[in-house]
DNA sequence: CACGAATGGTCTGAGTTCAGACCAATTTAC
DNA sequence: GTAAATTGGTCTGAACTCAGACCATTCGTG
């Protein structure tokens, strides 16, 4: 017997093939998508027939999904040549009511999700920085940067913050990396839906952006790692109070 | 318009909403599996319906993907109580004439990985050092220290050193940062299939491990962290140069 | 030996997803 | 104003996936 100590591996290794059917998973993803501010208020979403190859799906499945995005609000959809499908959905402000249905799981999961943010958001800062930047990438991250600020308050600023996060992600051109970010950053989003946060903190964590801003476009990987690791452990403290 | 800042996320961030067919995932999942060591030659797998209940499957689904594994010789099967399917795969020696097939893309994907690895795994070692460690636990990561020290070359050694660093990852305690250096992992295997190391690197590499593991269990996230940092640069560029 | 338990093997009917062709509405180009 | 292009809307048959029941084989227990 070569391998007992491989024992505890499987257990903590094999994980669902996939999370759940492909139309449920574009619902997910687009609707996350347009909360984050990715697709903004008033913006079009890519053509169903680009949009289905990108996400690697059917156009029928898609459909299904843009159906329920539609019902539930989130998009309206005109026919024709210049027609499309068009963000609706205004930013929403976070309610408090939302908190008492967490689960103990949900709770673990977002603690996780915290972790994990304090890894993979600094490693993309750091890569961003090491990188030789266009003036193209420089302009919209200090773009990004400035609407943080001048955004109203409280969802503008929140999807902001989270266009913000994104594109420092897609910075560092790492596909894995952009990836990871942009799932914890919905589960943030989802976090922050549920635990509103007060506005002291907003300040603080602009300071903070800007840091992580001036480091990438000076080139420093180590001290925009660091940056941003500072912005993250503040950020996950504050939620973890909330989370009690 | 309020959001023409964003243009460039859409085009950065819509992804592939999933892989493939499920039982194409679980023919991956399990096949990594195997080759990576977590289910090491001569053990058994889980019974089906547990293996389809873990990877969110049907029962029928799994058994197309074992269907798969058996014709491919990764795995036998017997039936009757007592029975089930036990891995037959001997661990591969690599060889050079794969890496001939190299495409773009993939080389692309492969130096992805190796940017991505750099950021999670020295993460995964941090966290797990800032964690107390059960004494079980600590065992287990010596245990996996050792073999891959006493293990034989090259097969045997490549399988020992991805079970360390998924125990590693494990110890983490994470489910995104395990999945994160599972897949990474995968990642590295199918690289040095096709792109030998010598054997000359392997004690420079066990020495690495030694510090890391001294630096989880002594409780030190940052120099356990930085002693990953190393390890990884270091393999990164041996495969960097080698892939040319 | 007989029975129960655990395992893989088989079957069925319903739901999902797919690729691709085709229709309908609308704008743009000429 | 007409034609072309682009967009969403609809339909179909095949393939995949599912849940669950049931069968066959083997081992341990009494």
């Amino acid at each position: 017997m070569t391998g007992s100590a491989a024992q505890h591996l499987p257990e903590a290794l094999l994980r669902p093939v996939r999370g759940h059917h492909a139309f449920e998973a574009c619902v997910e993803q687009l609707g996350t998508a347009i909360r984050l501010g990715v697709f903004p208020l008033g913006s079009a979403l890519p053509a169903e027939r680009e949009l289905a190859a990108r996400l690697h799906v059917s156009r029928a499945t898609l459909r299904e999904a843009m159906a329920a995005l539609r019902q539930a609000g989130l998009v309206e959809t005109t026919r024709g040549r210049g027609g499309g499908t068009v963000v609706t959905l205004k930013p929403r402000t976070p309610s408090a009511r939302a908190a008492l249905r967490v689960t103990a799981v949900k709770r673990q999961d977002w603690l996780d999700a915290l972790e994990y943010r304090r890894v993979v958001e600094p490693g993309a800062a750091a890569l961003a920085a090491q990188l030789e930047l266009t003036d193209v990438r420089r302009e919209q991250l200090e773009r990004a940067h400035e609407e943080v600020a001048h955004a109203g308050r409280p969802a503008p600023h929140r999807q902001a913050d989270s266009r913000f996060h994104l594109t420092i992600a897609a910075m560092s051109e790492s596909p894995r990396l952009i990836e990871a970010v942009t799932s914890v950053q919905s589960t943030l989003h989802e976090m922050l839906l549920a635990i509103p946060v007060l506005d002291t903190n907003i300040a603080h964590s602009d300071r903070q952006h800007a840091t992580v801003v001036r480091a990438i476009l000076a080139g420093r990987p180590d001290r925009a790692r660091k940056a941003m690791e500072n912005h993250c452990d503040d950020t996950a403290a504050l939620l973890r109070g909330l989370l009690g």
